[in-house]
DNA sequence: CGTATTTGACCCGCGC
DNA sequence: GCGCGGGTCAAATACG
């Protein structure tokens, strides 16, 4: 119930808590009603009527019949209010069914046709354990494919994966995790829990030599996000134009670096929004097409998030989580993948591979990419959408939606407060969808992540090439719309970044539990501790693009939506 | 003046 | 053991 209501907050325009309060009225509230009524009629009678003269009585009589009739009409619009409510959750269910049903179709189309094609790429991935995920690509492109399934790891790959020029508007997860490594690292990595109290942890492995971890903090709650023998990296590529993506965090950059293969340099990140917090994230640009922005995260926050972090942390959790799973069967080969897919069907479209240095286990998930990092498992979710031939499951995914809620019209628009209940990432994912975002029948083309005020329409990048109009159900829109749309979308990250938390949630979903994982909240107890901390002083989106005011609505925007941020600093050393 | 960024130095792991 | 490269530190600097 709680998923609808939340969800319902699209369609019906009615505010959960209004809702909240109409059910009560109607539900509970009127036979108190009634009571009321009832019981003033009662003592008017005791009171009033035995003490009246005859006229008096009539008089009173006429009263208490006028305070029914109110009492009844109010009755009456409670009822239909309640009606409307009513209607509008089944309308919801069944928007939500309906879509469900479709994503699952789609998946499994996909499903089949990645299946043909398994063979593979295998040059392309490198490493050992490798998992990637990927998201929206389009089996059918031949480049895509060795994002596809049975890739072989092959070394190069990790960031900048030559692969997305082929622009495919992939929402690509490409993890590779060791799933038994022994390193260093490993013991960090530990998966016992009780590592967690290491500042290590995620960063135990990643980031650390030794001494990292001064900030060192009670790490509890990071390592049981993670899986503690895992740490895995979430890295994002996205086009942005800003130095980095703002994923609703705060950031403090603590070292840059040149990378070798990469004329850009590699900017080290550091989240601030709790000093012990040991998440940090590398930002640096592909080398091979500088407008990609490759964002790498590491660790798990241990501190509740500003909601609009939660996204990206829970993308990169689930991601995480998922591949974790992954890795924690991994030793089965081809039938773990069952394991993830099983477990979440909407993964579909989705592609892991695990890979052990000794074996690479693919996991089929349709549409696949993957990414390989040599030295640490890594998902790279893949927001890049450069190719026109990848009508990329994300396309699909949304454009298959019903019209009303086609990728033309998606409206991720942050309403009031009302909406800015925090994800519940146990609901079906559709469902989250519709709880963090809603999806707007009015604006046509345009996604709307809802800044009232400046409104900035984004559109899918994929869409930019993918023709918009081509989806079936995507409305015509004027040419000019779209340019701009599209550029707008290209320019802003946060776009992206919300689609793949999206995405993501879908898979945290199914991952179960995972969602806290790696950088995202501690998968702990509290699924949106950001939900606690809401009004997050975070602002530290650099890449935001610069925007006069931040409505505060902003920041209570679900998730990565909320992306737009006051800060902008578009110029970074990166770009440079 | 406080905070964030820059940037060279340092540490560490890895491969040879 | 040495060199290389990645990652981090921390003093210096910039910025508001």
């Amino acid at each position: 119930m709680e998923g609808v209501s939340r969800e319902s907050s699209h369609g019906c325009g009615v505010k959960e808590e209004k809702r909240i309060e109409s059910r009560c009225d109607q539900e509970d509230c009127k036979d108190q009603m009634v009571l009321e009524v009832g019981n003033r009629r009662n003592d008017q009678e005791g009171d009033t009527l035995s003490s009246m003269s005859p006229n008096q009585k009539d008089l009173g009589g006429q009263k208490q019949d006028d305070q029914l009739e109110i009492a009844k009409a109010a009755m009456s619009e409670v009822r239909e209010e309640n009606q409307r409510l009513r209607t509008c959750i089944d309308q919801m269910m069944k928007d939500y069914q309906s879509l469900q049903k479709q994503f699952r179709d789609i998946v499994e189309q996909d499903a089949k046709k990645s299946s043909n094609k398994t063979d593979a790429h295998q040059d392309e991935m490198e490493e050992s354990e490798l998992v990637s995920l990927s998201l929206g690509r389009t089996s059918s492109d031949p480049k895509n494919l060795k994002d596809d399934k049975y890739k072989i790891p092959c070394k190069g790959e990790t960031n900048h994966e030559p692969d997305d020029k082929d622009g495919s508007l992939v929402l690509g997860l490409d993890s590779k995790y060791e799933v038994s490594r022994t390193g260093p690292a490993g013991s960090s990595l530990d998966p016992s829990p009780e590592n967690s109290s290491e500042v290590k942890e995620q960063t135990g492995d990643t980031w650390p030599p030794g001494r990292v971890l001064k900030t060192v903090r009670s790490g509890d709650e990071e390592v049981s996000q993670q899986n503690p023998a895992k740490k895995a990296r979430v890295s994002v590529r996205v086009r942005c134009d800003t130095p980095t993506m703002n994923d609703g965090c705060q950031w403090r950059k603590y070292g840059q670096k040149i990378a070798k293969g990469n004329p850009c340099p590699r900017a080290y990140y550091r989240c601030t929004v709790a000093p012990s917090c040991p998440v940090r994230k590398q930002v640096q640009r592909y080398a091979e097409d500088m407008s990609i922005l490759i964002t790498t995260y590491e660790g798990t926050h241990n501190h509740p998030l500003p909601m609009s972090a939660t996204a990206m942390a829970s993308t990169t959790s689930a991601a995480a989580s998922m591949l974790l799973s992954g890795s924690s069967t991994s030793g089965s080969g081809p039938n773990q993948s069952a394991t993830a897919t099983t477990t979440s069907p909407e993964l579909h479209g989705l592609n892991f591979y695990l890979s052990d240095s000794s074996k690479p286990r693919p996991f089929y998930l349709p549409n696949s990419s993957i990414s390989s990092s040599p030295s640490c498992p890594t998902i790279t979710l893949d927001l890049t959408s450069n190719s026109a031939s990848s009508s990329s499951h994300f396309n699909k995914f949304f454009t298959n939606f019903p019209p009303r809620y086609s990728s033309t019209n998606l409206n991720f628009s942050s309403l009031e407060s009302s909406n800015t209940l925090p994800l519940s990432w146990t609901n079906p994912p559709i469902l989250n969808y519709g709880t963090q975002y809603s999806y707007s029948k009015n604006q046509m083309g345009s996604l709307n992540f809802g800044r009232e005020a400046h409104q900035e329409n984004l559109y899918l990048s994929c869409m930019q090439k993918n023709n918009i109009t081509n989806s079936s159900q995507a409305q015509p829109l004027p040419p000019d719309t779209i340019e701009a749309a599209t550029k707008a979308i290209t320019s802003d990250p946060s776009f992206q970044s919300a689609l793949a938390a999206a995405l993501t949630s879908i898979i945290g979903s199914n991952t179960g539990g995972g969602i806290g994982g790696t950088v995202g909240n501690h998968g702990g107890g509290d699924k949106f501790p950001a939900l606690s901390n809401f009004p997050s002083t975070s602002n530290a989106n650099k890449c935001s693009p610069p925007t006069k005011s931040q409505p505060r609505s902003l920041m209570m925007l679900p998730n990565s939506l909320a992306f737009v941020t006051s800060k902008s600093k578009c110029t970074s050393p990166e770009d440079n």
